[in-house]
RNA sequence: GCCUCUGUAGCUCAGUCGGUAGAGCAGGGGACUGAAAAUCCCCGUGUCGUUGGUUCGAUUCCGACCGGAGGCA
């Protein structure tokens, strides 16, 4: 049974941290072919921001779930990162080449990794829009208690001023009978198809890694992050609106904040996103870290460490 | 030179009618199932500029000094 699975390599790691070049040196050392796992590089466009690699980085070696969206009218889910994520898996591994899943979008890895079952569930934006009125008009305590007249667990678990959780356990609830609690147990019924190695990219001191941040801030500015914003003002859609790098701008645009404080803005949001990666893949004990800048920082020694 | 304001946490600033102090941001930790680059939770001792004085007791009142900002000739 256990060789019928499909293997994976994944590499995850903080914004910045050097995802990009490790997992395309693996790629050509290991015949392997790239499966993006970054929610935001999907988009179409929105290159510099986003950080995507390019042509030239690339290297030669095969990228799949890049740039295929369009950012401007379509919105993206994990859900749909799975059954996308899974297509390219079984794509590449059939072509009998290594799969390497590489990104720092960490709900989107640990849910294809670990064969979450989204199936059954849908959204309703004007469901969402009612309930949300409906919270603000009742209030969020008021809200729980509703909740836990259906769907105790959750409503213990849920803080009040966590508004979006709780409209969505409402939402799930209203859409298919089911509490969002024992969706949640059933989406974890199915086994991993995959034998999957991990590799963790991080830094032991923290400062470097934001360091690299700042300075990668700055070289998007050369590259023409200012227009590249100027280009999708008030035109994406809601998930692709969420992309770190053009709504910092915004108070520049405006006139409201000088250049140089709307950057500083926008590094300093780019730390506070790493750390939370940072805090999503420390829970995975699955994960062998690796550290720039120190004597196993090789892809021999990785590869040695991954067994592969 | 004189006058006024000001000096409190890494930063911006509250505050203590005299009993050694607290917010936001930063920073640290955590959660996370269809918006996840999103959303949310927890964590605050610091010579209260320095130095004298008054006082049982001063960061708080008074003086001097040293920074900073503004005004006046």
């Amino acid at each position: 049974m256990e060789n019928l699975k499909i293997p994976v390599l994944v590499i995850v790691g903080p914004t910045a941290s050097g995802k990009t070049s490790l997992s395309i040196e693996c790629a050509k050392k290991l015949n392997g072919e790239i499966v993006s796992a970054d929610s935001m590089q999907i988009y179409k466009g929105m290159d510099i921001a986003t950080a995507k690699p390019t042509k030239d980085e690339m290297q030669g070696v095969v990228h799949h779930l890049l740039s295929f969206v369009n950012p401007l009218n379509s919105s993206y889910s994990v859900a749909d990162y799975v059954i996308d994520a899974n297509r390219a898996i079984s794509d590449i591994n059939s072509r009998g080449k290594l799969p390497i899943i590489v990104g720092g979008t960490g709900l989107y890895i640990d849910s294809l990794i670990d064969n979450i079952q989204f199936t059954e569930i849908q959204t309703d934006q004007n469901l969402r829009k009612e309930l949300e009125e409906k919270l603000e008009r009742i209030g969020s305590n008021e809200m729980l208690k509703e909740l836990e007249v259906f769907d105790k667990e959750a409503a213990q678990r849920l803080h009040p001023n966590n508004k979006k959780r709780i409209i969505r356990a409402f939402e799930v609830y209203i859409l298919t009978g089911k509490t969002l609690t024992q969706t949640i147990k059933n989406s974890k019924n199915m086994p991993s198809p995959f034998d999957a190695k991990f590799i963790g990219i991080n830094y032991k001191n923290r400062q470097i890694l934001y360091d690299r941040i700042n300075t990668r801030v700055d070289l998007m500015i050369e590259k023409g992050l200012l227009d590249e914003a100027k280009q999708y003002r008030d035109k994406l859609s809601k998930t692709s609106a969420a992309a770190i790098g053009y709504k910092e701008l915004e108070p520049y645009f405006n006139g409201e904040l000088s250049l140089e404080n709307a950057l500083s803005n926008l590094k300093q949001v780019t730390r506070n996103y790493a750390k939370r990666q940072i805090t999503w893949f420390n829970k995975n004990e699955r994960i062998n870290w690796i550290y720039p800048n120190e004597e196993n920082y090789n892809i021999e020694s990785i590869i040695k460490m991954i067994g592969a």
